[in-house]
DNA sequence: TTGTATGCGTTATCAT
DNA sequence: ATGATAACGCATACAA
């Protein structure tokens, strides 16, 4: 910027005024800073401006995993809603690990990130002190966090599970089983607590059958043909996220069982299998949008008590929630 | 930095040092300063350390769509690499068009990321002037770019479409069609080239099938059905990449043709659909981790000529790319 | 072992 | 309409 003033004989802070279209510089003038910048390439750079400024015009993206599609389609949403509203987005992942979220959200603070939307790893309090103390706005999705009230966008995982259970039982099916991901994580558990509210509230049969992962496809198949061939057998499982569908389809094919199914989590080529998979879809792209929403509400000075809003679910049926030719010599009950 | 220096009675330099973990600090006044630093929750303002030092420690991926499977894996690949070195990633979105690539490179390198990981919309000249006079070193991944060399990750199309037309033949297909996504992309244009060699070169039967995209079930569901329908039918198809890949199962399904079918990039579910599908697996990792591998050697120095490194591809078989037995009729030539 | 002065590139304040 | 100067928070060079 010097440069470009010694060039144009003016001083910096008329260069700046072109550079940021601010007001009171005569025509003439810009036009020779302009095109001093063109010729000598001159280039903002927006580390200095943020040092007097205070903003850093960037919010930062925890994430587990950024493979995973479901953390990976709110990511680009929230990409997209950062770029619409000038800001860039610094994606970071914490690997699951409750440690390395730390260091993460330290280094994101350290670089003074105006906000923070963050999939929390473990049950990590919300008291963070090196987070709180930094006052950085944040936004939790897809798990609460324990203590003080946050902004939270989680997703509706009892009505989740509910429609996932009607279903089976409006299909015929009445001994259903469940299959969670790890307890350690937040949604695995409430949705399995759901499972068991809905199972019991419908007057399902017998002990409800659930088994919590972490599941491979080795674990899951001879559970499933266990469960399959009990005195009392089961006649369809609902999956807890994406992963365990996969592998619980994996786990039938391999073994050859034929039973209901509901996943959680849509993905692609559900329909596509036979029989195509119903499943309970979250829209991880509102879940991102709306996240990105509340963030931008509290940097513009949003003061108002901490929400947690809930997304809807729904139900995409497909054909796997049907009950199974072979299966429905059982359904002859009262 | 300088409350903490009051605090703890001592100059600002003393407590960069401590922060710094620089020698030359007596055990003491460590011990206070970090008391202080603790006490009054001090972080260090990465921002004024960067305009002082010049190195952000931070690179940028720009590409299409980070809900794109493929992309989505570069990413988590490149933010690993990059947080083992300590740097930070910034994802952006060009969504695909070459304009807001423009705008989305120079708001990066306002930023002075330290390097640039960029899977090029359309068929940019490498003498991009904001970028290439910035300095800033730049891998493109996926597809080239025109011009001047530069450093660039690709993957070994004409090999993989190689393998997927050998395969289909030892299967005994002889008429192959070509699916490939729009010809703007390179890497349509490039696999498309490969298809019509190999196809000439093993001396395949007719004028070459080829249709370009883009793709929609609808569009593909009566081409396929004309091309199975026609005197010389078509036994087996080779679809140019994912996305038309999974447009083409539906198209198959809605339809209810069995055809032979190699797609390009594996996919999940791949081995659960009826049948298996035999894909060209490029691995997305790979070509992230290699991207970044080059990008650091530039940043520490590396001024050899710029490489382009193409990474092989994988067929991964499985069922598709058999000869349907409703087809074999037809096998019965010389 | 510790401290002082200076500068990184920009914007804000207050002049002219 | 334009400019001089301070400040942002830190690291660097050099001094004590």
């Amino acid at each position: 910027m010097a440069d470009v003033a010694a060039e144009a004989h003016v001083s910096v802070k008329t260069v700046s005024r072109v550079v940021n279209r601010e007001p009171g510089v005569r025509r003439d003038t810009e036009q020779r800073v302009r095109g001093v910048i063109d010729r000598i390439g001159f280039m903002r750079h927006d580390g200095a401006r943020i040092l007097r400024q205070g903003r850093t015009q960037t919010i930062a993206l925890v994430v587990e995993d950024l493979a995973n599609p479901f953390y990976s389609q709110i990511g680009a949403a929230v990409e997209r809603e950062a770029r619409i509203r000038q800001h860039q987005l610094i994606t970071a992942s914490a690997e699951g690990s409750p440690t390395r979220e730390r260091v993460v959200l330290e280094g994101l603070i350290n670089r003074r990130v105006d906000g923070l939307v963050v999939v929390p790893a473990g049950e990590r309090p919300a008291t963070d002190p090196t987070v709180s103390a930094s006052g950085t706005p944040i936004v939790y999705v897809d798990r609460p966090v324990r203590g003080e009230p946050c902004d939270t966008v989680i997703s509706d995982n009892p009505g989740g599970v509910r429609s996932a259970v009607e279903h089976l039982v409006a299909n015929g099916h009445r001994r259903i089983a469940f299959l969670g991901d790890d307890a350690e994580f937040w949604t695995a558990r409430q949705r399995r607590e759901a499972f068991v509210a809905i199972h019991d509230a419908l007057g399902l049969p017998g002990d409800t059958r659930i088994a919590m992962g972490p599941h491979t496809v080795e674990s899951l198949a001879p559970r499933l043909d266990a469960w399959s061939r009990e005195r009392t057998p089961i006649t369809a499982v609902i999956t807890g996220n994406n992963r365990v569908t996969l592998n619980a389809l994996h786990a039938m094919r391999q073994v050859g069982i034929e039973m209901g199914l509901v996943g959680y989590d849509d993905f692609e080529l559900a329909d596509l299998i036979e029989p195509a998979v119903t499943v309970v879809h979250q829209d991880p792209t509102s879940i991102g949008q709306k996240a990105v929403l509340q963030l931008f509400a509290r940097l513009l000075g949003d003061e108002s008590p901490a929400q947690t809003v809930v997304m809807p679910t729904r139900l995409i049926v497909r054909e796997s929630g049907r009950l199974p030719a072979s299966l429905r010599a059982r359904k002859a009950l009262p």
